[in-house]
DNA sequence: CCCTTAAATGAGCATCGATCAATAAAAAAC
DNA sequence: GTTTTTTATTGATCGATGCTCATTTAAGGG
């Protein structure tokens, strides 16, 4: 699955191919279907560990990290997109059929990632903003994300708009002081 | 073309195929590729028609909008998205070659829309914040790109977070007054 | 050695994007 | 009005895909 994984991030989302990854595993389609099923399931695998790794990869920034924490964690995210732009897109282009849906445990692996930046966002607001922590980090998230998609896909550079992860970040450091966070200005 | 832009509208674009849209259109594989030369010009042509429907109907959306233009602009962002989940994916998940570049009239057309918004941005922008006006817009559509990604994803739902719309315009609002603008508040 | 269970196979099906010689239709030339 | 030239349209054909399933191979147990 490793080996699909590798697959996924050498071709991209549109061009993986199950057969592709039965050859290079060395076994034959059919023994893969048995494995996994689906396709669809297959993916969900890749995508699954490619959470994972960028969780760990997050991790790692943040125990190496200077004091200004919200600035490792963002450049951690684009860093991993931009380390693995196939992968990290796959994530977001595979759409599951209304039918299938992600295992609780699946579900928890891809919410570490999440889980570390709401620990982040809590430590750095005040005792009053506590209660919306979760909320604003998730939010925090999709700010940094929409820059991500942007600066992946060539958007920014179109437009000729530089620094794109220093963009982010203030966006972030904006919301987060008002949100009465202190010391999150580097 | 019109009628490739409705079968994408109506199976997105993982299921999105040529044969069927000439199949729709009366007229053979062979005549469609004739025509568009390429998969990727047809589903360039359908993808920015979707920007031109797109910006068509934030600008009447604006035209009709009362003193809170910035909310009005959010909610007209989310809201074509939210009407035309698979047309207004497939702009994001279609990816050109490297060797295929857009036309400059392509290329212009799908920037009207962000231009709305830069012009919104520096209107509501004191003098003194005007030259980083378009950056700061730039920066402003992926905050409400993030927030519309996760909705339509399910992230947000996932988790519980209610009323993204709101909560993209929290951001949004945060960055305007911290740039200076006034009345940004409903 | 046989028998049962489990694992692995790959031909076969429908569909896809893409090509291109052949055909039909339209325009131009006479 | 007839012939010639140009343009438009066709669909059989190719390789590749996701997926299925009858068949084969391998592994153990007695």
């Amino acid at each position: 699955m490793v080996e699909g994984h590798k697959h996924m991030a050498e071709v991209g989302f549109a061009r993986f191919s199950a057969r592709e990854v039965a050859k290079r595993v060395g076994y034959s389609i059919g023994t893969l279907y048995n494995v996994f099923g689906t396709l669809d399931q297959l993916l969900i695998a890749i995508n699954t560990r490619t959470f994972q790794l960028w969780a760990e990869e997050v991790r790692q920034a943040l125990e190496g990290s200077g004091p200004d924490r919200i600035r490792c964690l963002v450049e951690a995210y684009f860093g991993f997109a931009r380390a693995n732009p196939h992968s990290w897109r796959a994530i977001y282009e595979h759409h599951l059929p209304p039918d299938v849906a992600l295992t609780d445990e699946q579900n928890q692996r891809r919410g570490d990632l999440t889980q570390i930046i709401v620990n982040e966002v809590t430590a750095v607001l005040p005792a009053k903003a506590q209660a919306g922590a979760s909320r604003l980090a998730r939010s925090l998230i999709a700010v940094v994300h929409g820059h991500c998609v942007f600066d992946l896909n060539g958007s920014f550079a179109l437009m000729s708009i530089e620094e794109p992860i220093e963009l982010a970040l203030e966006r972030v450091r904006e919301s987060l002081s008002q949100a009465g966070a202190v010391a999150v200005v580097s």
